[in-house]
RNA sequence: CGCGGGGUGGAGCAGUCUGGUAGCUCGUCGGGCUCAUAACCCGAAGGUCGAAGGUUCAAAUCCUUCCCCCGCAACCA
């Protein structure tokens, strides 16, 4: 097996600020990356900022500032909430950088060696903020058909790419690859838009200059999807592969991202990638929308979810949590505060940090701390244990397939599993007779090592709670490995368990 | 014939692609326990899966028709 993994979310426009929908995305990510790594692979985890274009000149020139120095701006505030949240890329790439210019150059000028990008004129409806042209039979009462504002018709020359060639390719390749556009039900959204027929794309503008100009041809810029998506290539180093990092993580293991940048990530960016004759992506998958309080995030009714508020108010780890563990990925959820807490206070307090406290209570009161060696397992005991190995194979399989819910739901079934495996055993009455001394043992043996289990399935999730408990069983909170260690019996009898404050302190209702 | 999403016990949802005893979380009610963050464990009540028709030994799941709800200024994952 491959133990190399690379794995990108979109790189953001400069155009707006961080907020929840784009920390949702790059949190996924950051659970996956940790994943692998954990797994022992070899990860390559790519984020960045998306910088030229129309808008973000216009912006700037509005704001009296270069498109650079707002790029910077903008670009510093993601960085910032990266760290806040934990975000563990290898890379960041912005476009406005020369190694991504060069490569985007180069990308252009190979497709256009090999014939498959003209020169021509543009006579079309243009709709400004959304950047794209319209045909007339595409718009909607003379406006554009996905945001409704006015389009003006424009004449403009233009470098054409040649898509439509690669109209059957594209099919034949999502027809032969089911895994390639996730979840499936965008898979068919994709496979109706194809079907009814690409056409050549514009290329390049020349009613801006804040981009990429085309080679040999100053007038023009290189449309703005076209410059973006490169970055996937250009962030390893194409074309010249400087440190290898092309030849060894593409092509990719998965695009993230949201799905309202489906076509760009599965029409325009294969077909690119088709014309230069470079191996199309393994995977792009989509994920869902969040509305806020059952509302459409927008900045008129104020309620874009800032996530820098967020983390202050209830941490990184609860946010991490409940981002990935509220809604399946790839369907639309909602964000609400009353959500959030009760997750809170019934998944993380009620259910695991409680499971901690009352574990190391009595590991502390009945064994002054010191791990015991377990003895005999008997049947109420093999129930419990066989659930370990088992969840930590549909795990793995869950995390392969981006369905983070799921996954946390079955790390969930062992914390719940463990709770109610107290009860049956019902440790405090086995601590009343000497005689019951090794049973004893044996049952907390089984439940802390039950929880350094559970700590390590949860470390790409939450890793400052992961680290929190691999502190209180006497473990290297640096070190989340899973691979090789998730098997049954790892915590060594004689180490000393210390008695856990609340990891998760309930948050009282206002 | 504008596009998209949805209608499953009180609430919020999964399940629908790959038909086979209707599931999860919360809430409610009852019980248990006392190690623990008034946390934990068990049980119960509660649904003709929007409607009608069809296919089938069998349909929430497939087909047909219909009804209803939500979003579609901008920003954007």
């Amino acid at each position: 097996m491959d133990k190399r993994f690379y794995l990108t979310t979109p790189i953001y426009y400069v155009n707006d600020v961080p907020h929840i929908g784009h920390a949702y995305t790059t949190l996924a990510c950051d659970v996956l990356a940790r994943y692998k790594r954990a797994r022992g692979y070899e990860v390559f985890f790519l984020t960045g900022t998306d910088e030229h274009g129309q808008k973000v000149e216009k912006a700037a020139v509005s704001k009296g500032e270069t498109p650079l120095e707002l790029a910077d701006r903008v670009m510093r505030r993601f960085l910032s909430l990266w760290e806040k949240l934990g975000i563990s890329n290898t890379d960041f790439i912005r476009t406005s950088q020369e190694r991504h210019k060069k490569g985007v150059r180069a990308l252009f000028e190979k497709i256009q060696a090999q014939g498959d990008i003209y020169l021509g004129a543009y006579e079309d409806w243009y709709c400004t903020p959304c950047e794209t042209f319209w045909t007339e039979l595409q718009l909607m009462d003379g406006n554009c058909p996905d945001c409704g504002r006015p389009t003006e018709k424009l004449k403009e020359e233009s470098y054409f790419f040649r898509m439509s060639k690669y109209q059957q390719a594209l099919l034949d390749h999502i027809e032969a690859n089911p895994e390639f556009i996730q979840p499936r039900s965008r898979r068919n959204e994709i496979l109706n838009f194809i079907k009814e027929g690409l056409r050549d794309l514009s290329i390049s503008r020349t009613t801006f200059s804040w981009g990429i100009p085309v080679p040999g041809n100053d007038k023009h810029v290189i449309y703005v999807w076209f410059d973006a998506l490169t970055n996937y290539i250009t962030a390893l180093g194409y074309p010249d592969d400087p440190d290898g990092n092309f030849a060894k993580f593409w092509p990719v293991d998965v695009h993230v991202i949201g799905k309202d940048i489906l076509r760009f990530h599965t029409v325009y960016w294969p077909t690119f990638l088709l014309a230069a004759g470079i191996p199309l992506p393994k995977k792009v998958f989509a994920h869902g929308w969040w509305t806020v309080e059952g509302q459409k995030m927008s900045k008129s009714l104020a309620n874009v979810v800032e996530p820098n508020m967020l983390v202050d108010k209830y941490g990184v780890d609860p946010i991490r949590y409940f981002l990935l563990r509220e809604v399946p990925f790839g369907l639309d959820g909602d964000f609400s505060h009353t959500a959030l807490i009760h997750r809170i206070n019934s998944d993380l307090a009620n259910d695991l940090g409680n499971l901690v406290s009352r574990s190391t209570a009595m590991i502390s009161k009945y064994f002054d701390g010191v791990l015991p060696a377990p003895g005999p397992l008997i049947p109420v005991d093999a129930p419990f244990v066989a659930r370990f190995p088992q969840a930590v194979k549909a795990v793995d399989a869950l995390m392969d397939e981006l369905a983070f819910n799921k996954a946390l739901q079955a790390i969930w079934d062992l914390v719940s599993a463990a709770n109610k495996y107290i009860d049956e055993t019902a440790p405090w009455a086995l601590a009343k007779d000497p005689a019951d001394r090794e049973r004893l043992g044996t049952v907390m043996y089984n439940l802390l090592e039950g929880l350094r289990i559970i700590a390590l399935l949860i470390g790409p999730f939450m890793p400052a709670t992961a680290a929190s408990i691999a502190v209180i069983l006497g473990n290297d909170p640096q070190d989340l490995t899973i691979e090789g260690r998730d098997e049954w019996g790892g915590l060594h009898p004689g180490s000393q368990i210390e008695k856990a404050a609340p990891l998760f302190p309930r948050i009282e209702s206002e």
